[in-house]
DNA sequence: CCCCTCTCCTGATCGC
DNA sequence: TGCGATCAGGAGAGGG
């Protein structure tokens, strides 16, 4: 399941490929990808085509490609504010998204002009195709090599030969694409559709004591707020567990019964234990295939208790215990996490 | 307003 | 072998 650290994996092997590039194509295979938007999936593909992406960003789960008018070479003047400023593409991986770059060079028989023998992946959802030519807007991160790429195949100066597909795959189709305008909430531009997420544990302004007095604020179990990504963001199953069982305390236990410093420490474990997932994905990132599935589990290596019932406590050796909760599971340790006496009152 | 439950979806796995 | 039940869960709609 893709959560903070998986998504900036993603993020960073998704600005290498396509920061300062152009979109020559696009194309929305499952309408249920572009659900959230009405006009569905040919009308976002128009809007795609022609445009340059500025940059990648991300905030929590969510990710977005900020998206430019090609950069001028004459003409008429563009219209006041530029038919595209501040739109952008915001994805959802959902639980079981991934992005795979697929580059013309090292796959050409697959991509470009496609054999008929050659299937797409059967969880295929939708992609688009980026130029050669890429354009360094600003100085900002990961932009590739700037200027013409080698390995288009043809050998011309064109920027507008695809050398790269970028492919949404997702198999339990919760993932979703969604385009939007930027906005500005607390001093930082966002699109509309995230504008609610509350900031996340790896943000540079990441307020936790604020965060902490948000929850200490609701009559509700702690790691329920936890994955509540009003409260803060970033934070799925895995890591709130995860998060839980570092700071020791059991995720049924009522918010407002915590102290602040308490909140403080279990938002200071789930920045730590994501850091530290960070750095694996990191290092063991392909960046021909921007592989999340969480399933397949190169972060798992990491993980104290998630998915651990029964194995040895790694603070205490007592069996992790595995335990129901909102329809779904929690894994904690008996001895480190004591349960609550009482349920909330 | 606040909190909680339900629903969307597919494929792997299990028991009979 | 086949088939139904179960499980995985992020996010948003809707209910109490």
């Amino acid at each position: 399941m893709p959560e903070l650290p998986e998504v900036e994996v993603v993020r960073r092997g998704l600005a290498d490929h396509v920061a300062g590039r152009e979109i020559t194509a696009a194309r929305i295979l499952s309408p249920r990808t572009v659900r959230r938007f009405e006009p569905g999936g040919r009308e976002l593909a128009r809007m795609l085509a022609g445009r340059h992406v500025a940059r990648v960003a991300r905030r929590g789960k969510y990710l977005w490609f900020e998206l430019a008018d090609p950069p001028r070479t004459g003409g008429p003047a563009p219209s006041p504010g530029g038919d595209g400023a501040g739109r952008v593409l915001v994805v959802h991986l959902g639980m079981s998204g991934q992005m795979r770059v697929r580059s013309r060079r090292q796959d050409a028989s697959s991509f470009g002009s496609r054999p008929a023998f050659v299937q797409d992946h059967p969880h295929l959802r939708a992609y688009f195709d980026v130029s050669g030519l890429a354009y360094r807007a600003d100085g900002t991160d990961g932009a590739g090599p700037v200027g013409v790429v080698d390995g288009a195949g043809t050998g011309a100066a064109g920027g507008s030969e695809a050398v790269a597909r970028i492919e949404f795959l997702d198999q339990r189709t919760f993932g979703w694409w969604l385009p939007a305008q930027l906005v500005d909430v607390d001093g930082t531009r966002v699109p509309a559709p995230v504008a609610h997420i509350a900031r996340d544990p790896m943000d540079p302004r990441f307020d936790a004591a604020g965060a902490a007095r948000s929850m200490r604020a609701k009559h509700t179990e702690v790691k329920r707020l936890l994955l509540d990504q009003t409260m803060v963001s970033g934070i799925g199953n895995i890591y709130a567990d995860e998060a839980l069982w570092r700071a020791g305390v059991h995720g049924a236990r009522a918010a407002d019964a915590l102290t602040r410093p308490a909140l403080v420490r279990i938002l200071a474990a789930a920045r730590t234990v994501m850091a530290e997932a960070l750095e694996q994905g990191g290092t063991s990132f392909d960046a021909l295939y921007v592989n999340v599935n969480g399933e397949s589990g190169y972060f798992s290596r990491s993980l104290s208790v998630y998915g651990r019932v029964g194995e040895p406590c790694p603070r205490c050796g007592a069996p992790i215990r595995r335990e129901e909760f909102m329809n779904r599971s929690s894994y904690s340790c008996p001895r480190c996490q004591i349960r609550p006496r009482y349920p909330l009152r």
